[in-house]
DNA sequence: ACGGGACTTCTACGGCGTGTAGAAGAGTTC
DNA sequence: GAACTCTTCTACACGCCGTAGAAGTCCCGT
C-alpha cells in the first residue's frame, strides 16, 4: 500500500490540481504561497526535488528528463488513484460483501443515488 | 490514518478471526503454529504484549484489565474497519462521485450485484 | 509473611520511511 | 571557461514498527 506523506500529499495535490507538468521551482512557490490554508512553507528546492524522486519510485510520478528544467507531472488522476487505493483496501478483507455492505452504509445519499445511477442496468 | 504493520495486521487477523478475547500468550503460541502459509515465528510473549499496547492505543484492540491474564479484543469487526477505511479514502478526494464511477468499475460482477441489491429501493 | 512463578510495564535498539537540506556534479550561456 | 542554473548524492533527525530484556507487580502455597 503506497502511504503518503503530508509533504509527498501536498505535491501530489498541487500536480492532481492541474494537467500541465509543473518545475521543482514553480512548485517550491505554490507551496509557499499558502497551500491550503496553512501557513506557507519556505521549502528549499532540494527539498521538493527529493520529494519528486521518491514520487517517481512510487509511480505516481512521472518527469520529462529532456526539457532543461524538468516537469513533473502525475500519473494518473487523484481519482483513478483514490479509487485503487480504496479497492486495495477492499481486497484486505476476506468477505468483501460484507466490507461494501458497511460501506453503502458510510456514504451519504447523493453518492448512493450516484452509485445506483453508476449500477443502472441488469 | 491508522496504517498496520506485518505483526499487527497478523494479531489483528487472528482477534478478528474469533469473537472471543484472547491472551498474549494465546496469540503468541498462534502465531507460532504457522499463521498462514509463513514459517511460524516464534516471538517472546512482550513482543506480542507491546503490538497490543500499541493497537490498544490506536483504538483497534481492548483489553480486560481486571481478568488476570489480561484478555484482547478487537473493539470493530474487521469489516466494519475496513468499511471504515474505504470511507477514510474516499473523503480524501474532492470529487467524490468521481472516484466512486472509477471504483465501481473496478469491483467484480458479483459485488457489483451486492451492491444493486444493498442500495435496492430508489 | 515470605519466596517463587506468572504476568505486566518500562526501556531500548535497529531499521525504514519521510521531511529537510547542504554539497557536489553537470549542463548552458556569454 | 566562469558564472549561473539545475540535478544528483549524501546526510541527518524523527517517528513508527518489530523485537525483546529488565524491572516491577501480583498472587499462591507453604
Amino acid at each position: 500500500m503506497a502511504t503518503l506523506g503530508d509533504l509527498e500529499r501536498t505535491v501530489m495535490d498541487l500536480l492532481w490540481a492541474t494537467p500541465e507538468a509543473a518545475t521543482a521551482n514553480e512548485l517550491r512557490d505554490a507551496i509557499a504561497e499558502a497551500p491550503s490554508g496553512e501557513v506557507g512553507r519556505e521549502l528549499a528546492v532540494t527539498t521538493v526535488l527529493t520529494v519528486l524522486s521518491r514520487l517517481e519510485k512510487k509511480g505516481l510520478v512521472e518527469r520529462e528528463r529532456d526539457s532543461r528544467p524538468h516537469r513533473y507531472r502525475s500519473v494518473t488522476s487523484r481519482e483513478d488513484h483514490t479509487a485503487e487505493l480504496m479497492h486495495e483496501v477492499l481486497v484486505t478483507a476476506p468477505d468483501r460483501e460484507a466490507v461494501l455492505a458497511r460501506f453503502i452504509g458510510s456514504v451519504s445519499e447523493t453518492e448512493a443515488q450516484t452509485l445506483r445511477k453508476l449500477l443502472g442496468g441488469s
